[in-house]
RNA sequence: GCUGAUGUAGCUCAGGGGUAGAGCACUUCCUUGGUAAGGAAGAGGUCAUGGGUUCAAUUCCCAUCAUCAGCUCCA
C-alpha cells in the first residue's frame, strides 16, 4: 500500500500502482467525471499513469489551468491525427495548448496550402475520431528509438526536436493511429472532447525564427460540453463589439486614410477632445510631482541620433533621413524625444542642488513599424508619447522610480484599470552583446528597479532578455478586448544617454558628476492608451472624459428654443453639451443618443419649459426624474468632482 | 517583412461574365409626438487601384495598395 496526501493534508492509502482516475473515483463518481489531470509531487501527470510510491497529489478539473492544459493539448493531438488522415504525408511541427485553446504547426509540403474553407472538414474528422474513445497512452522510450520512429516516418521537425532534447528519457503518446513526441499530460481518452471549433489559419515560423521555414498554424479551441463552446463563441462575438477600431469609427474618435499613410491616425474632434482631457489630467498630476513641460521639434539632425545610438540600432528600420537643399545635411523624423531633452539639459550647467530635473513633453515620434504589425491605434507609425525624462543623481533613482510608480497607480485608479501586469525586463545574461553600457551600471539599474517595485508592493513578473538595449525597464501591460497583451506605462533606467551626451552636474564636492536618466511614460502613448481605454470602457467613458457629456432632446420642435437656453446654460457651466433639435420623435432621439454613449440625456417638453427644469436620463440606466437647471449642473459637477477626487 | 483571408453607397452587408441592391445615415415633405427606431419621396457607387483574358469584366487571372487573423519585430 502507498500513502497519498491530498492538498488539505489528509492522507489515504491505496494499492501501489493506483491511477489518478482511480483515486478520483474512490472519492466520488462526480469527481471522477470531471477530473482531467493530476499533479503528483508537483509534476502534472496523466490520470491513467500508475503511481508507484507515496505521493502528494492534486486533482485538476476544467476550472484549473492544468486541467484545461491537458484537455487542449490532447485536442491538438486529435487535430494532428485528423490532419494526417486527411492530408497523408503532412509533417508536424509543434502542437501545444495555449491560453485559449490550442494550435498545431504543420508543413503540408511545397506548394500545398489549406484555407478557412477546409477547417470544417478537419473539425468533422476530429469529432469522428473523438467518438472512437481512443485512449491516450504514454510510453517512455530511448532517444534512438524515438529518432528512428520519426526518421522512418520522415518528419524532420520532430527529429530536430528530439535531437535537441537533453533529457534521458523521451515519451511518446499515442491515440488511435497517431503517435507523437510529447511530454504530456493527456486526457484518459478522446471521448472527453465533445465540442471542437477550429478558429483560424496563420503562418508561423518554425521555432519562432524568421529565418526558418514558415509552417501553417491551425488554431482551435475545444470543450467538454457543446454548450460551453457556444458560450465561448458568444463571448468572442461580444468582445469584438468592444474593439477600439470598431468603436473608434462608430463614436467618431479617429480614422485612417491611405492617402495620409498607413499607421498614421487622424484624430477626429471627439477623439481629439478625449485626448486633450487625458493630457490635461496628466499634466496636472505631473505638475504636482515637480515636472516641467518642454516642447521640442519633430525632426532633428541625423547626427543627434548617431550620438544617442538610436541610428545605429534602428536606423535601417526607420523612416529614412530627410535631405535638404544643403549638401550633406540630413534630418530624421524623431523616433525618440530623449536626445532632444538631453540637449535641453545641456543648455546650461547644473548643480547637484537642481536635481532631479523632470522634463515632460507630449512628444510625437515616428517609427517605421513593419506593415504587418500595424494595428488600429495600438501599433502605429506616428504617435505621441506622454514622455518625460528625469535627470537625477544615482542615489535618487529609487525614490524617483517610486514616484513614477505612484503616478501610474493614480492614473490607473482614475480610469479603473485593474487588470494589469507589471513586468520587469532585465537583460539576457547569455547575450550581453545586445546591450550597451557597463555591467556595473546594468546591475545597479536592475536592482534599483526591483527594489522600487518591492517597496511599492507591486506584484511583478521578471522577463530576462526583454530589456531595452540601453537599460532595464518596468512595464505595465494590459489586455485588450480579445486578450492580446499591450504595453502601456513604462519606466526605464538609462545610464547610456548621459554618457553619450556627456551630461554633467557639479557635485557638492566641486567635482563634475554624471547624472542618471529615467525615461518614463505612464500612458505609454496617447494612441495606445486611448485604444485600451475604449476597449476597457466599451466606449462608455467616465463622465469627466466623455467628449460629449450631455445631450438635450426637445420632445418636439416647439421646444427647440427652450433647448437652446438649456444648451447655453450648461455650456456656460463648463458642461460639454449638445442639442438634438432634429425633427424626430423622442424615442428615436433616445435610441440614437444612447447608442452614441453620451452619459446624460435631457428630455425637455412643455412641463420642463414651464418650470425651468430638465428630465434626466442616464445612459444605460433610464429615467432619473427631473431637476432644475441649476440642480442638474451641480449634479454633473459633483459627479465629476467625485470621480476626480478619487484620483 | 512573412503566411492566409478580405476589399461593392458615409456605415453594416447582399449579389454576380451583359455597366448594381438592401437596411441605417443623408436631403425634402407630411407629422409636433413624453423615455430605445412615425410615414412618404429623393439623392448617393469608375463595385480599392493598375494591367491581362473576353465581343463584353464590378464579377475570371496577375500585380499593387489598404484592411483583418497570426508569425516575426517593437527604441
Amino acid at each position: 500500500m502507498i500513502k497519498i496526501t491530498f492538498p488539505d493534508q489528509s492522507v489515504r492509502e491505496y494499492q501501489e500502482g493506483v491511477t489518478g482516475l482511480e483515486i478520483a473515483k474512490s472519492i466520488s463518481n462526480s469527481l471522477a467525471n470531471e477530473v482531467l489531470s493530476i499533479s503528483v509531487d508537483g509534476e502534472t501527470w496523466d490520470l491513467t499513469r500508475a503511481i508507484l510510491g507515496n505521493a502528494s497529489v492534486k486533482l485538476y478539473k476544467w476550472d484549473d489551468e492544468e486541467g484545461k492544459h491537458a484537455f487542449w493539448h490532447s485536442s491538438a493531438h486529435l487535430m494532428a491525427e485528423a490532419l494526417e488522415a486527411i492530408y497523408p504525408g503532412v509533417k508536424l511541427g509543434i502542437g501545444p495548448s495555449i491560453e485559449n485553446g490550442f494550435y498545431y504547426d504543420i508543413d503540408l509540403g511545397d506548394g500545398k496550402s489549406i484555407s478557412d474553407a477546409d477547417l470544417p472538414k478537419i473539425e468533422n474528422k476530429m469529432v469522428e475520431l473523438a467518438r472512437t474513445k481512443s485512449p491516450y497512452s504514454r510510453r517512455d522510450i530511448p532517444k534512438e528509438e524515438a529518432l528512428s520512429y520519426f526518421t522512418q516516418k520522415g518528419d524532420p521537425y520532430k527529429i530536430e526536436l528530439i535531437t535537441d532534447l537533453t533529457d534521458g528519457t523521451i515519451s511518446f503518446y499515442s491515440q488511435g493511429n497517431f503517435t507523437d513526441l510529447c511530454r504530456g499530460p493527456h486526457l484518459p481518452d478522446t471521448s472527453y472532447i465533445k465540442a471542437i471549433k477550429l478558429l483560424s489559419i496563420a503562418g508561423a515560423y518554425w521555432r519562432g525564427n524568421e529565418k526558418n521555414k514558415q509552417l501553417t498554424r491551425i488554431y482551435g479551441v475545444s470543450f467538454p460540453k457543446q454548450k460551453m463552446l457556444e458560450e465561448y463563441l458568444v463571448m468572442l462575438e461580444q468582445a469584438k463589439l468592444r474593439d477600439h477600431r470598431k468603436l473608434g469609427k462608430e463614436l467618431e474618435l479617429f480614422t485612417f486614410s491611405p492617402r495620409v499613410g498607413q499607421g498614421l491616425p487622424l484624430w477626429l474632434p471627439k477623439g481629439a477632445k478625449l485626448r486633450e482631457l487625458l493630457e490635461n489630467f496628466l499634466k496636472k498630476v505631473q505638475k504636482e510631482y515637480g515636472y516641467e513641460q518642454v516642447i521640442t521639434p519633430h525632426i532633428g539632425q541625423k547626427e543627434l541620433y548617431v550620438t544617442s545610438g538610436h541610428y545605429e540600432k534602428y536606423g535601417k528600420d526607420s523612416f529614412q533621413p530627410i535631405k535638404t537643399p544643403q549638401d550633406g545635411e540630413e534630418f530624421l523624423l524623431k523616433p525618440m524625444n530623449c536626445p532632444h531633452h538631453c540637449e535641453i539639459y545641456r543648455s546650461k550647467p547644473h548643480s547637484y542642488k537642481d536635481l532631479p530635473i523632470r522634463m515632460a513633453e507630449f512628444g510625437t515620434v515616428y517609427r517605421y513599424e513593419q506593415s504587418g504589425e500595424l494595428h488600429g491605434l495600438t501599433r502605429v507609425r506616428g504617435f505621441t508619447q506622454d514622455d518625460a525624462h528625469l535627470f537625477c543623481r544615482a542615489d535618487q533613482i529609487k525614490e524617483e522610480f517610486i514616484k513614477v510608480i505612484d503616478i501610474i497607480f493614480r492614473i490607473f485608479k482614475a480610469l479603473d484599470f485593474k487588470d494589469y501586469v507589471a513586468q520587469i525586463s532585465l537583460r539576457d545574461p547569455n547575450n550581453k552583446e545586445k546591450y550597451i553600457g557597463s555591467d556595473e551600471n546594468w546591475d545597479k539599474a536592475e536592482s534599483a528597479i526591483i527594489e522600487a517595485a518591492q517597496e511599492k508592493g507591486l506584484k511583478t513578473t521578471v522577463e530576462l532578455g526583454e530589456a531595452a538595449f540601453y537599460g532595464p525597464k518596468l512595464d505595465f501591460m494590459v489586455k485588450d478586448a480579445i486578450g492580446r497583451k499591450w504595453q502601456l506605462g513604462t519606466i526605464q533606467v538609462d545610464y547610456n544617454l548621459p554618457e553619450r551626451f556627456e551630461l554633467e552636474y557639479m557635485g557638492a564636492d566641486n567635482q563634475k558628476h554624471r547624472p542618471v536618466m529615467i525615461h518614463r511614460a505612464p500612458f505609454g502613448s496617447m494612441e495606445r492608451f486611448v485604444a485600451v481605454l475604449i476597449e476597457h470602457t466599451a466606449g462608455k467613458f467616465p463622465l469627466w472624459l466623455a467628449p460629449d457629456q450631455v445631450v438635450i432632446m426637445p420632445i418636439s420642435e416647439k421646444f427647440n428654443d427652450y433647448g437652446k437656453k438649456v444648451l447655453n446654460f450648461l455650456n456656460n457651466s463648463d458642461i460639454r453639451t449638445l442639442l438634438d433639435d432634429r425633427n424626430e420623435k423622442i424615442g428615436k432621439k433616445i435610441r440614437d443618443n444612447e447608442l452614441k454613449k453620451i452619459p446624460y440625456l435631457l428630455i425637455i417638453g412643455e412641463k420642463e419649459e414651464a418650470d425651468g427644469s430638465v428630465s434626466v436620463r442616464k445612459q444605460g440606466d433610464g429615467d432619473k426624474g427631473s431637476m432644475s437647471l441649476e440642480e442638474f449642473a451641480s449634479f454633473i459637477n459633483n459627479e465629476i468632482g467625485t470621480q476626480l477626487k478619487e484620483i
